[in-house]
DNA sequence: TAGATATCTCCAGAGACTATAGGTTTGGAG
DNA sequence: CTCCAAACCTATAGTCTCTGGAGATATCTA
């Protein structure tokens, strides 16, 4: 029977957090002791390891929530898991491209700027007041 | 001398977002009518286009209300100005750099299953429930 | 058994808005 | 000029994923 402080230390998800997530419905309401602590058994550490791990995939709580739920039925077909994972995925494109197009954009923006002249001359206030500079949208 | 819908339909930003800016202190408090409903000018909507631009280029608040600060002062050096731009690039370029890698681990992750089997034997509950299959860190 | 540490619940804050409720002003039609 | 709908006002709460604090209670160690 592990505290949340010890669930904490062996997973690196902080005591607030594993609350928050108890609260999100993530785990399941912990047993208490009898001073109505929190004590968990490995299950709960494997489950939590699940969760941090898809949170650091860049899943979001409620298709993590999905996820345990469709775990829950070992037997169905896992194309809801897959779906799960490939728009994540395909969410995760989308945001590099459009960084991708930031990037440019900065890019061009900082190279015309030496840091060493007149703000009212300075190319980068300028671009920020034009986006008629820019050579694409965002 | 315009109404705040008036500049929301001139530059796209919508209403409560124009005033949201304005208790954030990007915008100063506009003047009002009589029956104390804002009136903006040019300049006003010149500032706003540049908030604008500068959150689309993905600034924060904070780092806009410098760079306008900043411009208050034009004959100073843009060294600063530079310097918030360059982080900004910067961050960008770590926020994809940190995609990229959770764009190939999920790559591999989805590759590895074709939505048609038990979920019990599916690939990718499997990598989420174990960092070891991962490639890299995140 | 005292004191130190850990835990409990509840609440607020971060960032950048967005939306609602309940009330007032404005502008145009009749 | 009067009336009404549309636009506006303020204040507040909700979004999302935590994180930190206050004040009270429990547990562990010496
Ligand atoms: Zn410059
Ligand atoms: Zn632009
Ligand atoms: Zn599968
Ligand atoms: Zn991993």
């Amino acid at each position: 029977m592990l505290s949340i402080g010890d669930l904490s230390k062996r997973t690196g998800v902080k005591v607030p957090t594993i609350r928050y997530y108890e609260q999100m419905g993530l785990l399941t309401a912990a047993e208490r002791s009898e001073g109505n602590q929190r004590r968990y058994e490995r299950h709960d550490l494997e489950r939590l390891a699940f969760i941090r791990h898809a949170r650091d995939l860049g899943l979001d709580i409620s298709a993590i929530r999905e996820l345990i739920a469709l775990s829950q039925h070992p037997h169905q077909p896992c194309g809801n898991v897959d779906r799960i994972a490939s728009d994540h995925l395909k969410s995760v494109r989308d945001k590099i491209e459009k960084l991708k197009k930031l990037e440019q954009e900065l890019e061009r923006i900082v190279s015309h700027c030496d840091g060493d002249h007149a703000i009212e001359d300075c190319y980068v206030i300028r671009s920020l007041s034009d986006h008629g500079l820019c050579d694409g949208e965002h």
